[in-house]
DNA sequence: CTGTGACTTTTAGTCCGTG
DNA sequence: ACACGGACTAAAAGTCACA
């Protein structure tokens, strides 16, 4: 079972594909979210231990359910 | 698409489901995951914006990936 | 367009209790 | 064993200037 990985990396990478395939910039996610540009990218680089309001504000601008921002990729590895 | 549903009840269901699942008490779940008792109480009620790295301790605490703590049950309405 | 350090305000999270 | 409150401390939220 994967227990031992950075969540905060898996959740910013997550954020950062899901942006990318939605072909926006970090500062408008952070116009669609509500949220701050700068407190974007620091999620995206796992450097903030986002709580759960943010998380959906994020997911809603995403347009994916939330459980996805936490699907651990294989290819990579969140440390 | 879900979209207006309050992710801090969903979350909290959720923790309580799998807890009564493992059979063991909110005190217990603290001590595992090294967070307060009060504060997983709180939590199980949705009234906590709990962050990334508790969110992690607690399926930790629990055996089980943090995806599963975001899943939608479609027999409850969580506002 | 994004990363980062520094910063203030707000909330997460603890610890004491009660019924 | 759990809900809930008050008071407190640690950490997240939120913003800015600059690279």
């Amino acid at each position: 079972m994967m227990k031992n990985y950075n969540i905060k990396i898996l959740f910013g990478s997550n954020v950062r594909e899901f942006r990318h395939n939605k072909g926006i910039s970090q500062e408008k996610l952070a116009e669609l979210s509500g949220l701050h540009r700068t407190y974007i990218s620091d999620v995206e680089r796992g450097s903030r231990s986002i709580s759960l309001d943010n998380i959906k504000k994020i997911a809603n601008a995403l347009e994916i359910e939330v459980f996805k921002l936490f699907i651990f990729n294989e290819e990579d590895h969140y440390d």
